[in-house]
DNA sequence: TATTGCAATATTGTCGACAATCTGATTTTG
DNA sequence: CAAAATCAGATTGTCGACAATATTGCAATA
């Protein structure tokens, strides 16, 4: 056997890469919730045809990220205070599935790479860039998902992850203070290293607690002015979308 | 206020009935496992161009069916047994999430809708269409997740229900005998209108667990029998794709 | 004045053709 | 003869243009 594992050569597709930017742009707020992707605009921007930002936001609609409307248009998911709240208590059920599924596979391997990606968090604190700082955060967090052998349970997260970046992102956007609760993970790691399972799945349960309860807030906040916003015009129950454009 | 609701328009793009098609068409097995889809032909026979089936192709492979390798195709996904015990243990978890949120929103309208789809399972056993039997049955399954007022939980069995149709019509296709344990729900829907939700939860996993050890069971053997077509030819590690084309 | 009808415009959906890439057989070469 | 190079065919990826639909503004009308 070649003793070498060699990784998959870079796909290199227009699609993959509009929906690499596409992505991006949404997670980090650049795209706001609510907004449109006028499909002209964007793919001169991109130096690229409609056909393959079509398929790219195709991708997206189905990731949860986008909404489409036919003949209408295609937009950047609203995020609602029970949005938040819903992928919070979802969260907690798989972590605790991806804790008990992962708990037998913990190598030394497992344990390096739990080092290497909380130093990664503990380093990201240190920086400047804020949405670094939620990326390392998740991808530790993630860990657990990616040791449990779990295909289904690890796609299922990942969709979670894309909008859990994009509501810290939100916050974070608004408030311009760093992410909270990020002396937790020393616990939570700890934890994982631990013999203790219950002990583990009860902390993620907390632990996680703690930063949604406070995203929670910030979206009823955001819901409390919209309704502000709406009170003089407010006619009927129809919620109107405000038409921002790309 | 009008008085009345009225339900929106039927979005009729081409994209969306293809995706209507496709799906149909690996959902009852008519496009086998790891079979290839052909642009050209498909989009022929459906007399339609190959930008809104690439579109919809898009979808089907975000939605977890289709596998998409770039500049060589897209096929139906293989079915493993562990794919198929990694969907049962999923559905485990979530079902008890799903009861635990729908169990105080259980209203008569609910119990009504619950004895509605109760029958329509009842009546499909009677029927030929075996597809039938098993869509009436997992749309009496998917009441709680519809009623659990969570709709990240009701997307995310949405995804799971195309990979258990699937693999439901897959054994079903293989062995001509109904799928099996159909008086159990019977059970499934007393204790739903009961008052002890433990029970109900507890039994949600007794009583899908008995349909999902004959999926299983039958992915072995179906992985063995591979296991033996394979041996004469078996150089290296690498699994073979057999390429069946549409 | 509020509502309806209608043209003008913008945007999405779809099409047919071309470019890029893979596959397999054939030829060349050592 | 085996292995590498080459070439034709098929298929996927991308493009630009056209068709279908929605939206907006303005005029007509009750």
């Amino acid at each position: 056997m070649s003793g070498i594992d060699f990784d998959p050569i870079v796909d290199t597709t227009r699609r993959a890469e509009i929906v690499t930017l596409l992505k991006r742009a949404i997670l980090t707020g650049k795209l706001e919730p609510g907004q449109k992707l006028n499909e002209l605009r964007i793919s001169e921007q991109m130096r690229v045809s409609r056909a393959p930002l079509r398929e790219a936001m195709r991708e997206l609609v189905q990731e949860g990220i986008l909404t489409s409307i036919p003949y209408a248009g295609t937009f950047v998911i609203e995020v609602t205070a029970k949005d938040i709240e819903d992928a919070y208590s979802l969260n907690q059920v798989l972590d605790e599935f991806a804790i008990e599924r992962s708990w037998p596979n913990r190598t030394a391997q497992f344990y390096a790479e739990l080092d290497r990606r909380h130093d990664a968090v503990k380093q990201a604190t240190l920086e400047v860039d804020t949405t670094r700082q939620i990326e390392t955060a998740l991808q530790l967090h993630g860990l657990i998902y990616e040791w449990a052998d779990h295909s289904l349970l690890l796609d299922t997260w990942q969709r979670l992850t894309s909008r859990l970046q994009m509501y810290f992102a939100l916050h974070q956007r608004a408030r311009n203070e760093p992410v909270p609760s990020l002396d937790v993970h020393e616990e939570y790691v700890r934890l994982l290293k631990g013999n203790d399972m219950g002990a583990a799945q009860r902390h993620a349960r907390e632990h996680i607690a703690l930063d949604f309860e406070e995203l929670v807030a910030f979206a009823r906040s955001l819901e409390g002015r919209n309704a502000i916003d709406m009170a003089p015009t407010g006619h009927n129950g129809a919620n109107k979308q405000k038409p921002i454009d790309t």
